[in-house]
DNA sequence: TTGTATGCGTTATCAG
DNA sequence: CTGATAACGCATACAA
C-alpha cells in the first residue's frame, strides 16, 4: 500500500495525499475522501521514502556506557520520555565502557541515520571531540561538562565538597577515598577535588595512602576498602565516589564484622536503589538523572528544529542523602 | 556524497560502486579503484536509501516494560551484544509499565522500520496476541511462555517450587507470599503455584491471609509486609515475587526491628545487584537474563536471515542462591 | 564482467 | 487549491 494506491481510491493526486499527510493546502472535501480511504486501509507512510526525500528520521541516537546502572537507566528513561512525547524513537548504542566503541558509533551515526546524537559521557578524549565536531547533526553531551557542544551535567564538585563536609563534622578524621579514573573529569576528578577541597577548610591533610582509585565496579569497593584498611589502622571513614563501589566497600565491612558507622562510617553517590534498604541505610548524594535526560532532550529536539539557537552548559543541583551510614 | 559521485571519481558505473558494496561481480583492477575512492571520500552509502530499496534496515525493535530494572536491563544488554556483533541497532522502546503502549509501539513497527521486534513481554492479552499476528515481520517474546511464535523464557514455576521448598526444610510453616497480577503468566502465576504446589506436598494448606498481590515496585514488599504480619501472629517467612519485592518487605522489617532469619525469613526472585550486599544477605533466585536476550536476539536475526526456521521456545534454567535471609 | 535504465515511496517544484 | 513531474540514493534486471 502506497501513495498512489491510496491516491487512486481516494480520486485524487499523490500530491493530494501528500499534503493529507503533511498538512498542507487541500479542499475540506479531498480531505474527507483521503481520511475515509486512509482509515480503511490503515496506510502508514513508509518512514524510509519519507526519509531520502526529507533527510529527517526522526531518530535520535543515545550512546550509554552501560545498561545496568542505576543512574544511567534512570537517565535513558527520562530521553524516553521526552523523545516518545514528540514522535522520536531512540536507537540506543550500549558501549559496555569501551571508549573506542563510543567513536564508533558516532561515526555509524554520522550516516545521517539519525537526526541528533545524545551522549552519556564517561570520557572524553581529543578523538572523542574531533568525532563530535565532525558531526553534522545536533548533539549533546550529558553528565560531562564541556565547551565543545551543549551539555547538561551535574554539580559534582559542591557536592562533594558538602558531603565530605557533613562527614567531617560528625567527627571523622582520617577519611578514605574510592575513586575512579581522572579521565572522567565528572566522576573521577570533580568528585575528588571537591573531597580534598573539604579536608583543607578544616585542615585536614590527605595523606596519599587514603586516596584509592579503581573501576566502576563493586569489587573496586570491595578490593579498595580492604587495602584502606590493612594501611589505615585509624581509619574511620571512606567516602565512595559512586554508589556502587560503597556498596562493594559495604560488603567488605559486613564480611569483616566491621560496624557502620561505629567503627568506619561510609558514603557515596548517585543514589542507588539499594541506599536506602541497607541497614544501615547508606548516606549518599541525590543527582537529577532523570531530569537529565529530560533536559538534554529537551533541548536536542529544540535544537533540531531550530538549528540556530546557542549551545548551553547547564548545571544540575544535588541533594546530599543522610541516611545512617555516617 | 552518492554512489554516482564516487562512480564518477572512480572511473566507473554506479552500478561497479554499488557491486563493490554489495560483493558482486567486480574485476580486481575496478575493485582497487573504488576502493581508492572512497577511502579518500570517506564516503557512507546512505541507509535509507538502500532500506527503501532492499526492504531490509537493520534495525530491531525491542520493547520493554522499564528500563530501571535490573533483570531487564540485563536482558537489554545481552540483545544489544548480539546486535552489535551482527550489525544491528536497537530500537528502544520503553513502556512505563502501560500495556496498551505495547501495542502502540509494535504498531509502529509495523511500518517497515524494523527487520524484527523483540517483545519483553509482561502481559499477553488477545490485543496484543492480535497485534503481533498481523506483523509481517519476525519476532520474539522474552519471559512470557507463548506459542504465537518464538519464546524464552525461564522456568518460574520449578524455581518457585524449589525455593519454597527450600524455605520449609529449613523449618518454616507460616510463609506468607507476596505475588502480582495474575496477567502477567510467568510472574504472577507460575511463581505463585510453584509456591503452593511446594506447600501441598509438605501438607501444608496455604490460608487466604496468607497470600498478598501487589505491584512491581518497592511499596508492594513494604505494605504487604506489614499486612501479613498485622494478621498472622505465627508468620515466620516471606516468599516475595521479587527481589524488588522483598526490598521493600524487608525495609519493613528493618524499620520494625523484626530480626532476618531468625524472626522472619525472607526470599525473593531475580537476585538483584543488592541480594548479595544486604545483610543479612538474601535468598534468591538467578535467572539467566542476559543469556536470555543473547539466545532472543540471536534467534530473531537467524530467522530474519532464514525465514523458515521454525520458532521453538526455550525454557532457560535457575539458581537458587542460597544466602542469609532464610 | 560491465553499464544502462528503472523503480523503491515520498515530497518539492512548478505550472495551472 | 491541485496535479504532473522530477528528484532523493541506491540495487537490480537486462542488455551488452
Amino acid at each position: 500500500m502506497n501513495i498512489n494506491q491510496i491516491a487512486k481510491l481516494a480520486g485524487v493526486s499523490p500530491a493530494a495525499v501528500s499534503r493529507y499527510l503533511n498538512d498542507g493546502y487541500l479542499s475540506d472535501e479531498k480531505r474527507k475522501a483521503i481520511a475515509k480511504v486512509i482509515d480503511e486501509t490503515g496506510y502508514i507512510p513508509s518512514s524510509q521514502a519519507q526519509t531520502l526525500r526529507t533527510k529527517k528520521t526522526k531518530l535520535i541516537g543515545v550512546i550509554i556506557p552501560k545498561i545496568d546502572s542505576d543512574s544511567i537507566s534512570q537517565v535513558v528513561a527520562g530521553i524516553g520520555e521526552v523523545l516518545n512525547n514528540k514522535g522520536y524513537k531512540m536507537l540506543l548504542a550500549n558501549t559496555d565502557n569501551h571508549d573506542e566503541k563510543e567513536i564508533e558509533f558516532i561515526n555509524t551515526f554520522k550516516q545521517n541515520i539519525v537526526d541528533g546524537i545524545i551522549l552519556l559521557g564517561t570520557v572524553l578524549t581529543p578523538k572523542h571531540k574531533k568525532a563530535l565536531k565532525d558531526l553534522t547533526m545536533p548533539y549533546v553531551v550529558l553528565g560531562q561538562q564541556t565547551d565543545i557542544s551543549a551539555c547538561i551535567y551535574h554539580d559534582d564538585y559542591t557536592a562533594a565538597y558538602e558531603l565530605a563536609d557533613y562527614i567531617i563534622n560528625k567527627g571523622h578524621k582520617n577519611i578514605g577515598y574510592i575513586g575512579v579514573t581522572e579521565n572522567d573529569i565528572a566522576v573521577g576528578v570533580n568528585r575528588k577535588q571537591g573531597f580534598l577541597d573539604a579536608l583543607e577548610k578544616h585542615d585536614i591533610k590527605p595523606s596519599k595512602s587514603l586516596i584509592k582509585t579503581g573501576s566502576f565496579y563493586m569489587d573496586s569497593g570491595y578490593e579498595n576498602a580492604k587495602a584502606l584498611l590493612s594501611k589505615n589502622k585509624k581509619l574511620d571513614a571512606i567516602l565512595c565516589a559512586t554508589d556502587t563501589i560503597a556498596l562493594g566497600a559495604i560488603k567488605y565491612l559486613n564480611e569483616n564484622n566491621i560496624k557502620i558507622p561505629d567503627d568506619i562510617a561510609i558514603a557515596g553517590f548517585g543514589e542507588s536503589k539499594p541506599s536506602s534498604i541497607l541497614s544501615p541505610s547508606l548516606t549518599t548524594v541525590h543527582f537529577y538523572y532523570r531530569e537529565c535526560g529530560v533536559e538534554g532532550a529537551t533541548f536536542l529536539l529544540n535544537k533540531i528544529t531550530n538549528p540556530d539557537i546557542p549551545d548551553k552548559a547547564m548545571k544540575l543541583g544535588f541533594e546530599i542523602i543522610k541516611n545512617q551510614s555516617v
